[in-house]
DNA sequence: TCTCAAATGTGACGAAGATCACATTGTCAT
DNA sequence: ATGACAATGTGATCTTCGTCACATTTGAGA
């Protein structure tokens, strides 16, 4: 496997990147703390990043780069929780309160990310209110987000979780601004892991979908030709 | 339906109370702010006292009896996420993010809370670090357990995720301590919503427990005969 | 004690989807 | 190009559970 590029980035520029809203209130002199206890660490594609039951408690900002949190059931099923790009932060739950690692985070793509010790993570939330209140809502948002998740398993079918999932990854796409476009489509396996199915049942329905001209698959990622038809089996 | 009896309590008493974990940061002058903004409400058990959707955005602060949270699904199924009782707070997600109500909460029994309007307590977040830690804190264990939840589902079948849930509800036996007890269980209409089934498959597990004399109904709640069998069909 | 509604028990049936078993198609390094 | 391995397509089963239907039991008022 071959070492990837990286463009060296200072921790002001880190702090102003309109990707990262979480570090928008930080001082120059916050950043300087953080500076002497955080550190900078790569991953490649597939590697682990966090290991669950781990008990290494530092919070992970994702400077470039994508990852997926993930479980696995005692039957060795995979079961996504998130994935996550630059600007998000991930392990702050640990950091939080203390208790060994909840899930597992495997680098979807290469990863640039930079490491901050728990102490230091929780000092900056007693000292910054803002950054607290930052984190508070990102733990909302998530929140928000797993119990959506737990009603949709329980009240849609695996069809409609996975037109909903689609419609979650879509965006407008730049060349044809009709049309939106998934750029990175995952592999129905992974899919599968994403909407609580199996890798058939994820093929069957994409299947299907591109035989009823819903979708189709291009060089730049999966296409939407039909949104509305995509919401209409969503939320039917 | 009669007036429930409640014993008064002042604010100092409600803030040291062991159940109360929440609130112990706070200081006498901090309590007193809050008199100003806060006020007491009751509910008969089965009224509704946060609706989904709704725009309401106070805190809410179980003084006594206990709440279910939940959701409906389109096709009319109820999902319980949460139960809570005495000294726990619910509604903290719309108060720090400002969004609509993402569940409904609905009295069990007849209820005591104190409300506390959503910038009050956001501005106690900001005042009280250890509050706003507090809080965060519980915010990541409600993430954990939705989660834990999650995989719970992908991965297990009605009848273990029912062992589980008996298990997380049974409380030793003051009067035989080598038994354990669920003292208010819940109908199975509802323990059904739990654990995310239907009420005639509980009943059939129910029924499969006490015939193998693993559980049995007694007028104190469901009496647990056989944990080490219940936990086998739990985590086998 | 009687009554009625709520809660529970249980059989029959069907649908959704997991799993198994292959065939087929991509894709990437050499 | 050519393996080799990963990803995908698809049929055939098999299990689990939700749903419907109805009987039975329980419990709280009147």
């Amino acid at each position: 496997m071959s070492d990837f590029k990286t463009e060296k980035i200072s921790f002001k520029d880190w702090r102003n990147k309109p990707s990262n809203p979480l570090l928008k209130c930080l001082s120059n002199d916050e950043l300087d703390g953080l500076r002497s206890c955080c550190w900078e660490k790569k991953f490649h594609a597939g590697s682990k990043i966090v290991e669950r039951e781990g008990d290494d408690d530092s919070v992970y900002f994702i400077i470039e780069g994508c990852v997926r949190v993930l479980n696995y059931s005692a039957s060795g099923r995979a079961i996504t929780y998130t994935s996550l790009s630059e600007g998000d932060i991930f392990g702050e739950i640990a950091a939080i309160d203390g208790f060994p690692r909840s899930a597992w985070v495997i680098a979807i793509s290469d990863c640039r990310v930079f490491l901050v010790a728990a102490n230091a993570f929780r000092r900056l939330l007693e000292s910054n209110h803002e950054f607290a209140l930052n984190v508070l809502k990102k733990l909302s948002t998530n929140l928000r987000a797993s119990n959506e998740r737990l009603t949709d398993i329980f009240a849609l079918g695996a069809e409609q979780r996975a037109c909903i999932e689609l419609i979650r990854m879509a965006k407008p796409d730049p060349q044809q601004p009709d049309f939106y476009l998934v750029t990175q489509m995952p592999t129905h396996a992974s899919f599968a892991t994403m909407i609580g199915s199996s890798r058939e049942t994820v093929s069957r329905i994409m299947s299907r979908l591109k035989s009823d001209s819903i979708i189709s698959s291009t060089v730049h990622g999966l296409q939407i030709l039909d949104r509305g038809q995509l919401e209409k089996r969503a939320f039917d």
